[in-house]
DNA sequence: AAGTTAATCTTCTATAGGGTAGTATAGAGT
DNA sequence: ACTCTATACTACCCTATAGAAGATTAACTT
């Protein structure tokens, strides 16, 4: 069986050819590895309903005699799919579509698009920032003494000239650890939503509620009295494990508005396999 | 160089023998394959600290000779801690440790525990199921003609005795579509949840916001009134694209808060790369 | 001294083959 | 006729090897 060195193989006549057949093609020369070009080509497949949830799709040998790839190639692609949640495999038994479950679902911080984003103006207003004794709550959400002093900080984002974001946070006086290295760190937000974080910090810990907003807040934001309103609460912690600081985002309802979407994602076209 | 059949290979005083001993190991008898403990084992180094975020890993084929495995094992290794978010690769530079990044963190409705719990007892109590003719709105959101017939229900899911979540939906009334099906897949909330879903379904669209709860939810929901709460909405379609439900739930702001983590994660023990 | 080229190091892709778990089947025993 | 068991088979899964492509660095030329 002589594999000869096809610049195009065409693939159909296999599973009715309804498909559209410019993704059943294996473009050797192109710029895109042949793995993704095949996983792009069965989730094409799946979303053009070929192949429908809970459905088995061609064993891993019939998909390198269809396409004439290796074994390890279809492997991958396979891998690639099960990663990115559109199919399960089952030793033994087969690789089956995923079905659509609401469970899966993920609301990605990174999609609300006035937060990072590039168009937009964002400016931060620093409203207050002083040393305060903690108190009993300060002090076990930062894991200190209670009557230690913290950082108190209260600060304002301002999105194209409107007031979005009202934050508070409180941060650790740690002696041995540089107060403005930290606060600087911890207080960029930008930098911290896009990734330029910091290399102190191990992890934080994020909570989501909605939240009836005071007289303050409502204030600030601009906002009718008694508004509803959305609450992000983050607790950062070093490599020790040590609460380094501690803070609350409120805004307006309308301004965190999370979307996502479950099933077969409809997505740019499968370069990576990187989680986000 | 001759590799000795080494049932446990040693692996320290190569980054400072303050690391866990314990994750340095490959045991190639194992019931983990290689790749997974490779992975694991560089994890909890960086979770250590032996690697901070920012910093660059020994390079793929000084893994290699550390821990005497293939280049293909250690390219895996790296693969799935890329793939978990822990580490970026760039080609020609190298592996780094990532930083944290807000951006990255996403909230699983997975979470709720409360949703789909095991131990919880959760009941559907149909409180309505009547046909409607569309109104501008629903006719718009199902992609239907005004005044054509859709199926109204409302229903409220009671967990472990207590009122918890509210919810009201449109169904589409296609006569070429089985109702009863649709409707059983579509209203069975707890198989949407942990993925029994329909294999009639393509995708679907969620969005969450806060809402401020009016006379009948709160007291459907037994809260105060005007009480704050969580809106869940979500649009189903078919593998025409075309919608199949739409709803939306509502539930009291204490009931869905959501949860997650950024930075390293103290996982179970990376058995899988699949996504959730 | 600056620009260009070449060497080297890095990650990445593709091929090949063997291993293992799950499933189905055929057979014997009851 | 039914059940249990052993065997064959199918399917996914892992590792080893070789080479390609991009990035960095150093040396070389101008």
């Amino acid at each position: 069986m002589s594999l000869t060195h096809n610049k195009g193989i065409l693939m159909s006549e296999l599973k009715g050819g309804k498909a559209a057949e410019q993704f059943l093609y294996i473009n050797r020369d192109g710029d895109q590895p042949v793995y993704t070009q095949l996983a792009e080509s069965l989730r094409q497949q799946i979303l053009a309903g070929s192949y429908r949830p809970g459905e088995r799709l061609p064993s891993e040998n019939m998909l390198v005699e269809m396409y004439k790839v290796s074994p390890m190639t279809v492997r991958r692609a396979i891998n690639l799919l099960a990663s990115l949640g559109i199919v399960t495999t089952a030793r033994g038994s087969g690789t089956f579509v995923k079905e659509v479950e609401l469970g899966s679902a993920a609301f990605y911080l990174q999609d609300v698009k006035e937060l990072f984003g590039d168009d937009a103006t964002t400016i931060v207003k620093l409203l207050e920032a002083r040393f305060q004794l903690a108190d009993e709550r300060v002090a076990r959400k930062l894991c200190i003494r209670e009557g230690e002093r913290a950082i108190f900080i209260r600060r304002l984002l301002v999105i194209d000239g409107e007031p979005a974001f009202y934050h508070r946070g409180y941060l650790v006086n740690d002696p041995n650890r540089p107060v403005i290295e930290a606060e600087l760190e911890v207080t960029d937000l930008k930098g911290l939503f896009q990734g330029s974080g910091s290399s102190l910090i191990k992890h934080g810990d994020l909570y989501l509620e909605s939240t009836m907003l005071d007289e303050d807040e409502t204030q600030l934001l601009k906002l009718n009295p008694s508004a509803v309103g959305m609450l992000l609460e983050h607790i950062f912690y070093d490599f020790d494990d040590q609460p380094v600081s501690w803070g609350w985002f409120v805004c307006a309802s309308t301004r965190l508005r999370l979307h996502t979407r479950v099933g077969i994602k409809q997505v740019d076209g499968m370069r990576d396999e990187r989680a986000r």
